[in-house]
DNA sequence: CATATGACGACAA
DNA sequence: ATTGTCGCCATAT
């Protein structure tokens, strides 16, 4: 019947981490663990993980921003999604050295607004 | 309910 | 700098 349509608490978490994806500016990469924490989700790495691996195809969430915390692409360097996430990354600029990519230079840093702004909730609204 | 899995991460050798 | 372990945590079997 109607009641069918009734947002999980899992779907409600990925809306989340692929809302904060989105947040991501060209240019900027974010590691797993991060776009977690400001999902709201502390330790939630491997979530973000999950999430990413049930996008919808033609999503318009930017993935290859998201990274490992050490800098690497979590693909293997071998695999074609390797070299995609490198192709998108370096076509804005973000310089990839032997498959890793300084994130002292290109870690995403949110402001403030963002931040406050985000987890307040409420987005699990309907 | 017990295990295995994974687009992770921190840390010890 | 690399590699191996172990901790985390939602899902899948």
């Amino acid at each position: 019947m109607v009641c069918k349509e009734q947002k999980t608490a899992t779907e409600r978490r990925m809306a989340r981490i692929w809302a904060t994806i989105r947040d991501i500016p060209q240019g900027s990469v974010a590691s797993y663990g991060q776009i977690a924490e400001i999902a709201g989700i502390p330790r939630g790495a491997r979530q973000v993980g999950y999430a990413l691996r049930h996008l919808p195809r033609g999503s318009d969430v930017p993935w290859f921003r998201v990274i490992q915390a050490s800098g690497k692409i979590a693909f293997p360097r071998d695999s074609r999604a390797f070299r995609e996430q490198a192709k998108r990354l370096r076509r804005e600029d973000v310089a990839i050295l032997d498959g890793r990519i300084d994130m002292k230079k290109y870690r995403w840093q949110p402001d403030l607004d963002e931040l406050l702004w985000k987890p307040s909730a409420a987005w699990d609204e309907d």
